[in-house]
DNA sequence: CTCCTTGCAAAGCCTTTGCATTTAC
DNA sequence: GTAAATGCAAAGGCTTTGCAAGGAG
């Protein structure tokens, strides 16, 4: 069912020609290496840390462009937007990850997730039921850990992006 | 099932109340005027939007009030922060209304709701499973709006908050 | 060759913070 | 009376924007 993470990184890459072919938009190097960066990794990253991964890689992209490529990968779906409670968005890939919601403990800001795929279906038929195609969706879970040792151990907050 | 907003509010304030007995905070009429404010809403609202309301009704709030106790309701679950894709969070009350999601669309902004006691049952366990105690949860979806004319009668981004 | 994109720097906007004053308990 | 909370204004940090230069189709 889950795909490996190149198999990932090329069907998004093919999806997005093709998005940009029928919308007249150009795939440029700069849009290939976002996208290639959020399906290369295997958690949500803000602008900033997608922007100074591929600086150290020996790209030459500016913050304006990681902003603008991000708002265009999400109107086309290929990224999704979350809200972890730090103020700013984080995103990640939309394909194959597409059924899973993100825990974040209040208390000392750690972020796990869960998937399920009954879940995924029930927001799908939601969507439906309200007239709505569905792109994607991001649920976030506010609560606190059980485990206290564990979750007093981080400062609250500064923990996990 | 549903309960109605007045008995919402005085719920939500009893509660306020006996929290911030229990951890020796005040209940300063700032943060009772927040708290009503935003059970008395039936949608969700954005900081700027409770500042306003709260002036406009002669009291003197400032912004920074504000901020901080919708942080503080934030923190002791009395309301749900979520992100509609605005680039600025919106608050919404917890209480009676804990089992719904927003459907957002991409190309003209209209936010729906959807609600489901399922769906809530399904996060609770999930979280559960996860060794999470539930606080609030916030479910987001982006699409489209299948209709098509009603949908493009909107300015993208720039409708309903 | 044209028009979309990039990149820089500045502007914008939401949110947080420092500190003196006020206030709940 | 005392610690907590408020309010103001300034600072902070993420994101957007204007415009000239560059590059994909």
């Amino acid at each position: 069912m889950q795909q490996n993470t190149s198999e990932l990184t090329s069907q998004a890459e093919t999806l997005f020609r093709s998005y940009m072919k029928a919308e007249g938009l150009r795939c440029t190097s700069e849009r290939i290496d976002v996208l290639q960066e959020i399906y290369r990794a295997d958690t949500h990253l803000d602008a900033d840390e997608i922007y100074v991964r591929l600086r150290q890689q020996g790209t030459g992209i500016s913050r304006a462009t990681v902003y603008h490529t991000l708002d265009l990968l999400f109107r086309i779906n290929l990224v999704t937007r979350i809200d972890l409670g730090h103020h700013h968005t984080h995103y990640e890939k939309t394909l194959g990850v597409a059924n899973h919601l993100h825990i974040v403990c209040q208390r000392c800001g750690k972020v796990s997730e869960a998937a399920s795929g009954q879940l995924a279906g029930m927001v799908e038929s939601l969507s439906a039921e309200k007239g709505f195609t569905l792109g994607s969706f991001s649920l976030q879970v506010f609560g606190e850990c059980r485990d206290k040792e564990a979750c007093a151990g981080r400062a609250a907050g500064s923990a996990a992006d």
